[in-house]
DNA sequence: CGGGCGCGTCAGAGTTCCGTCAAGGACGGG
DNA sequence: CCCGTCCTTGACGGAACTCTGACGCGCCCG
């Protein structure tokens, strides 16, 4: 399901667009000051945020650098101002679209969908992603992980952590980009997450968890997932 | 460069749009018809579409799903039209972004800026960058480099001098800028820790570490990168 | 010819970083 | 209310990395 995040200070807005999204099977969580903001899009990962600009405690476009800073969730922005530089700033900030209030409903929503649709993983139609190695598949689509054709459980910490990883296969991922991508942007330094974590997925996953073949510990740097 | 798209039967539009754009180094194609448009955008392969729906041959929603069809070059839709059900019909068909005449051109020009943005390569794919000599390869992005094959390690103050000099490829590189770039902007003078590193990055790349071919040391100046 | 300088090489000391284990606390379901 | 699962946190041994000093070599210049 898609989850949104509806950031606004006033109420009736913030009402009648979890009614609406709500009604559309959406997902909503809300926020009516940046800082909520951003911590909620930090803890349960939305999947588009609808933004509007004028908030109580900080500039929205510190908002959308904030998100910016460590995620490419798609950013609407809703304004009362319709001047053409506020768009500008906006949108070079890292937003994705603007829309002024007051707004239709319907074009929002169809705005919406675009936003969502473009994020959606790229090459389209085929069967899902299914990334494979000697000795497990990992279907990011379906959030499984098989071994010697039988389940793996992970928690969802786990999980989260290897599709990181994974996603950026061969790549070397730096231990603050994990810990902020898992965990949330407050989440820079604490390394010994990523330890434990790391340790957990490889005793599920690799055949020697001491001698890891796929999951490689780069001293200093961070870490790198190879078939 | 950046490669757009401009389709519009309006001539003094298009020309507006055209010296806007490629005054600010974008390649522009415009087109004037929805056939046109279908057979440029196949025969160029635009990194964005900007598309009036007012078309002389067909209707504008058809040149979104006729793009759609093969691509997902993101559309930006410019229309005199400012009905909410015109703007959901061409979102819904694929449409990324959606303008109303009359637009002021620098917020269209941000929504393009946007637009262009969100394509780019996302995390995904294998599309890096890499710097290649006859013995060893550097990938940039994934901090990664091959040598005969095979992964050769690199710590990160070794990796961190090595990205130094192979993004100066060819130039020199004074040993101020290199230690001030790689152990902060205090060490200016700690020689020392260069030869060391140098020594280390020679040992695991050179073919032969005491006659490098790639790591040239330029006496009392600094070091230089060659392919 | 000999001394100084810059560079390359080597190896050891010290520090940081990583893997591992285990215990405590939050949360939800039965 | 109890129990299981998951997340967090601290501690510790060992591995990896950085720093540092010593030495030899070639080159330039006196």
């Amino acid at each position: 399901m898609t989850r949104v995040l509806v950031v606004d200070d006033e109420p009736q807005i913030v009402r009648a667009l979890v009614i609406n999204l709500k009604a559309r099977t959406y997902e909503v969580d809300a926020a009516h000051d940046g800082a909520t903001a951003l911590r909620l899009a930090a803890a349960r990962h939305p999947d588009v945020v609808v933004l509007d600009l004028g908030l109580p405690d900080m500039d929205g476009v510190e908002v959308i650098r904030g998100l910016r800073g460590w995620t490419r969730v798609p950013i609407l922005v809703l304004s009362a101002r319709h001047s053409s530089d506020e768009k500008v700033e906006a949108l070079d900030a890292g937003a994705d679209d603007y829309v002024t209030k007051p707004f239709g409903m319907d074009e929002l929503l169809a705005r919406l969908r675009a936003a969502v649709r473009r994020a959606e993983p790229a090459a389209g139609g085929e069967g899902d992603v299914i990334v494979e190695t000697d000795e497990f598949t990992v279907d990011l689509a379906a959030k499984k992980v098989q071994r010697a054709g039988k389940d793996v459980r992970l928690t969802p910490t786990e999980w989260h952590l290897l599709e990181v990883l994974v996603r950026n296969s061969g790549r070397l991922v730096g231990q603050k980009q994990l810990l902020q991508e898992v965990w949330g942007p407050s989440y820079g330094t604490e390394t010994n997450y990523l330890r434990v974590y790391m340790a957990q997925l490889r005793r599920k996953l690799e055949v020697d968890p001491s001698h890891p073949k796929h999951f490689i510990t780069e001293p200093g740097m961070g870490y790198r997932f190879e078939k």
